[in-house]
DNA sequence: GTCATGTTTAGCCATATTCCTAAGTATTCG
DNA sequence: CGAATACTTAGGAATATGGCTAAACATGAC
């Protein structure tokens, strides 16, 4: 496990808020322009561009000028590292918490006997 | 899917930090003092604790104090939310990439006919 | 009771985030 | 060319974040 990944950070931290996971959604369905996305949320442009800049920067999203036109999509296996950490991590979690129970039922079958 | 869902804003928020991932990581191996989490991160103790309240407050940790000592554990389940929106997203995501995969790929096809 | 230990509170500082408006640039349409 | 469209840049304000030190508190050990 990486002492410190600082994709991780970026990829969390874009997931982090609604108007860009709202984007991600839209972008699941294919590509998009920067005014298509924009119409999603009551967001004036320049602030709704932050955004997608952020989704840039983590790697999630890429895009492309046409004209003046800008068209955005997804990269492909951006999500994987921070599904795997969740995965890694629920499966411990989940051991674990198995773990404590069946602790905690022995404890409930000592008493009984 | 949620229009906008707050629970899952705390959760990513809360993992697009090396330090508090460090604390989950930790905390998957059972339960340990703030002293001990803190022990992790070279931080000074008020500091940490802001990570600790973020966690609390993202409902993924539980604390409780004995005496002088409050203990952290992990929330079961708490991961759920956001591995549940992940993978959710990352299967619409490959679809739609295998798909365009599809799409270019009979494209090439065509023009080498 | 005194003292060490483990937090907790208070207050401060620097920087980052998230939003805005207004004005600029670049392209396309008529 | 002139006007509309689609961003882009510049700059600013409010709030949040992430760190610190110093001092207060509460409890356990002697």
């Amino acid at each position: 496990m990486a002492k410190h990944d600082p994709a991780l950070d970026h990829v969390f931290t874009a997931l982090g808020d609604p108007t860009r996971r709202a984007v991600l959604e839209r972008l699941a369905t294919g590509p998009a322009t920067v005014s298509e996305l924009n119409a999603l949320v009551p967001m004036a442009m320049p602030s709704f561009m932050g955004h997608l800049r952020k989704l840039e920067e983590a790697g999630m999203i890429a895009t492309q000028k046409d004209g003046r036109v800008r068209t955005c999509a997804l990269v492909a296996g951006a999500l994987g590292p921070a599904r795997d950490w969740l995965s890694a991590q629920k499966a411990l979690w989940e051991d674990r918490l198995d773990r404590f129970d069946a602790f905690v039922t022995q404890l409930a079958k000592d008493q009984t006997e």
